[in-house]
DNA sequence: CGACAGCGTACCGGTGAGTGGAACGCGGGC
DNA sequence: GCCCGCGTTCCACTCACCGGTACGCTGTCG
């Protein structure tokens, strides 16, 4: 959106690409014309290449439009990283599900920012902007503090250096203060967020830790609305959770993170 | 695998794909020489491509090979269908695993196959061989004959007449005792398994029909193993879970199945 | 220890795949 | 009936892509 946008357009898989990645996390189906004024490329361009995508099942066309097709949904579950992730946590998250009966995330850093690898939730489940596949930054999310606290220090670095948008009156933007939070998360293994990324919304998480290493691979959380959610209580069941994933990833050979961005 | 392996390689796209589906569901990391050798490109071609997929964050490089990145799982969870399946599907499957505590499956048909959307279970889960994102075929799984008794006729037709590899000594492997079980399965509104994909494992499986022509969208299953599991005693919870989901994707727009491929 | 085989990397001149501007037909809205 | 925006098609130019060749490295044989 805001930042820097312009992979390459000077080739064809920089076109390809870009016209992927123009389907926002809300977008269904985007006209051509959509498509040609998100990417900058010309019509003509666009009609080609997109058509090309549809025959190898990256996009479907439809009488409206184009969008994103179940290719890419298959291809993009053979991710040696989330896959092996997914498959190792979600007994237990199914279980920490079933004990808290509230929304439960589970993510890991990419670049800058949080990406959910999953979630799972009932039908009175909070309403929360997340979803599996999306992005939110680090900073105003519980997950995200877990990541960044235990995060290699460049990257901390980097990312407290960087702006700090305000997302709700609660956001936390000052980095002074966030790196306190961030050493109360190191010294508790838990970290909170409280109505900082949306209003309305509490979250516990505890971050996963390489058994040998110490490294963070993933953090998870427990989310619920303002009210009758008390996340103090789960604290020990996202502990437990977030060790026990922990214990079962050093019994397999390679989940790791990614360069910095 | 076996079948018809040809995706045009003489395109930039056509190769960059082909590198990617390289990746069959279990590679984790696959060096350069590999890639080579699965996709028949020449060795340089392969090293520059590779490069540029990096680039775009679709392929991790490291020390001992290229794997499937990131960039990918957020693009994949982003195709429409699946997507919009799994946000409506979610909850109600999580009830019905709750509820059952064996292995559920929401999977949709591909071409002449089942790709699995999702797959729930716990750590005492049944060896199946399904993933979530991956696929299987429609003649030896409950999902797939509920998928294959609603298709349209040509479907169906295609699906029959091609080869139905034997997987196991329980595999319908004669078209006209399948479509007997078909008949069953449009009556009866439940589609079973009987150790026909695996050895030791029994599924049923209901359909997703929308509400208002009557067309598969999906289906669901529940899956255990031989001995302790009786599919029968599960029928009407798989059965009121298809409902409810069916009734809730009236209320949205677009989810829809494939081209006949 | 030298020879060798397999791998990843780097280079580079030729060429055809890809390019994108221009033009067309269609629908539907003022 | 006019116009605007969309999707589609066409085609001659050209530059991005190609892939053969060559190099350096790391094992592992004989």
């Amino acid at each position: 959106m805001s930042g820097a946008e312009d992979a390459e357009l000077d080739t064809v898989l920089g076109k390809a690409v870009a016209i992927l990645r123009a389907f926002g996390a809300d977008d269904r189906l985007l006209p051509l014309a959509e498509l040609v004024r998100r990417t900058g490329l010309p019509k003509g361009t666009v009609h080609r290449v997109a058509g090309d995508l549809v025959h190898h099942r990256l996009l479907d066309k439809t009488e409206h439009g184009y969008r994103l097709a179940g290719g890419l949904f298959e291809l993009g579950m053979r991710a040696a990283t989330e896959r092996t992730l997914l498959e190792v946590a979600m007994p237990f998250l199914q279980d920490l599900y079933e004990r808290t009966h509230e929304t439960v995330h589970l993510g890991l850093r990419e670049g800058t920012e949080v990406v959910y690898v999953a979630k799972i939730g009932g039908h009175r489940q909070a309403r929360s902007p997340s979803r599996t596949g999306g992005r939110m930054p680090m900073h105003c999310t519980a997950i995200g503090k877990a990541l960044l606290a235990h995060a290699e220090p460049d990257v901390r670095a980097a990312a407290l250096s960087g702006p700090l948008p305000r997302r709700t009156p609660h956001t936390v933007v000052a980095p002074g203060l966030l790196e306190q939070q961030l050493d109360r998360v190191r010294a508790t293994g838990l970290a909170y967020e409280r109505e900082e990324s949306t209003v309305g919304l509490l979250c516990v998480a505890a971050p996963v830790l390489d058994v040998g290493t110490g490294a963070v691979l993933a953090a998870l959380s427990v989310t619920g609305p303002v009210g009758r959610f008390r996340p103090e209580v789960h604290e020990n069941a996202v502990r437990a959770t977030a060790a026990a994933i922990a214990g079962m990833l050093t019994r397999r050979p390679g989940a790791v993170s990614a360069p910095p961005s």
